[in-house]
DNA sequence: GGAGAAATTAACCCGTTGGATAAATACTGT
DNA sequence: ACAGTATTTATCCAACGGGTTAATTTCTCC
């Protein structure tokens, strides 16, 4: 009994467990999807019952709705960083390719989050108010990049900062979120660090060729069929 | 009574049953994904019983892998009529772009299919066998285009095929399984005519561009933020 | 016109799962 | 030290969902 301070069968910690439910909860939803994941399961991954969930968060969905908005809090946190504002145009996109490759790589939830409420016809994005405003300022930063690269005369054309995102991201997400697929059907390991390497040559030089009619050096990495020698290298 | 013949209370109809199954199931699962879809939804949409399921097909996860080898087998077998072969270079990866952009636009189930089985890193594709072999032909074809560009001076660089159809997938498929999220942190529709027809210029010029070095026309469909007049179309 | 096989239906089984209820335990101010 | 509140636990349960069993209807072939 009368020990100063008796070992307590658990100690209060509100803020810390509504961060180890958030975390668990976007490791099992990324794992399985919406409908896949399991409240018990998270609470179990979170050290904590059941009820808990209800009582920080709130229920099944929003649950997932919490995960989602901090996800993409995150990400776009992260770009913020990246000042592209201060590098000559073409730099600039290399690092916002460079980042962006990255920080799927590194953050591989957020991708299967993607996936997941795309799934669902963003059906729960759409109730998110704070998703939605943080997303022009990103937008205008690539703009300005791409007006810069115009006006120096470094790119060609004017491309629309909205589809070069979507264009650049997209090289980045359907290799990383569908490897699994592409490395059954094409019967090479894609994630393979050699694979990530060409991968990432590829993406920028494939923009960068686009954007400044310049061929990229490291665009040129081609695998000739084994039984032929070296394609030509061509201007 | 008496009737010559009387009013059957169902008609047997193997072959018509089990297609009607499938094609039910391929709506479910892509609809809903493979823990969201609901055997009992997918028996009432294809008019049938439950325990059809288990007679013509097999349980759900067998359901889910027959579906899935069934849209693959789809858009290879549309792909083997491309014939890539009797086009100049440049002309033939256009059309392989427009195909694969049209046939994904066309066939909404195969994207979130492919969401789905990659959300499962690809466990059940991995069993099965049929699907492996289908694809090197596919491989080849581009590989002989990117052959014949590079010799005919067309193309600047001598590109990986799986690289390449890896792009050009990705470009079209990101945009139109993640529209959802997209349009909304963007706020803009991105699945309205003008919007479709603005991404499909935008990918063929990005490509090509690389591709070729040459700017290309289309690509320059550049979006002036509003309060600017529109910028230069350079070079 | 009947026997056996094939296809289809109806009803049930039972583990799972999201969520709810109520009690127990820790903390706070006074 | 005590009352009131915030946090956590222990159980329970009704609905659901995949899968199975057994009976029913149609087809085929002799």
């Amino acid at each position: 009994m009368a020990k100063a301070k008796r070992t307590l069968k658990w100690q209060r910690d509100p803020e810390g467990m509504r961060l180890r439910i958030l975390e668990a909860a976007k490791q099992e939803f990324s794992a399985h999807g919406l409908a896949g994941a399991r409240v018990d399961r998270i609470a179990a991954k979170a050290g904590a019952n059941k009820r808990m969930l209800y009582y920080h968060v709130g229920n099944k969905d929003e649950l997932y709705l919490a995960v989602l908005e901090g996800a993409y809090d995150k990400i776009r946190s992260e770009e913020r960083g990246l000042d592209l504002e201060h590098l000559d145009p073409p730099e600039a996109i290399r690092r916002l390719i460079e980042f962006t490759w990255n920080y799927f790589l590194r953050n591989p939830e957020f991708l299967s989050l993607l996936q997941t409420e795309n799934l669902a016809r963003a059906k729960h994005l759409k109730k998110s108010t704070k998703v939605k405003s943080m997303h022009s300022p990103f937008v205008e930063m690539i703009r300005t990049v791409v007006r810069r690269g115009v006006d120096s005369g470094d790119f060609q054309v004017a491309v629309d900062p909205v589809q070069l995102y979507i264009s650049i991201a997209g090289l980045c997400f359907f290799y990383l979120s569908n490897s699994a697929t592409l490395s059954v059907i094409f019967g090479r390991d894609l994630l393979d660090k050699k694979a990530k390497d060409e991968r990432l040559a590829h993406m920028v030089g494939l923009v960068l060729a686009a954007l400044t009619g310049q061929s990229v050096a490291l665009f040129e990495i081609a695998k000739a069929p084994k039984s032929r020698s070296v394609v030509a290298q061509t201007v």
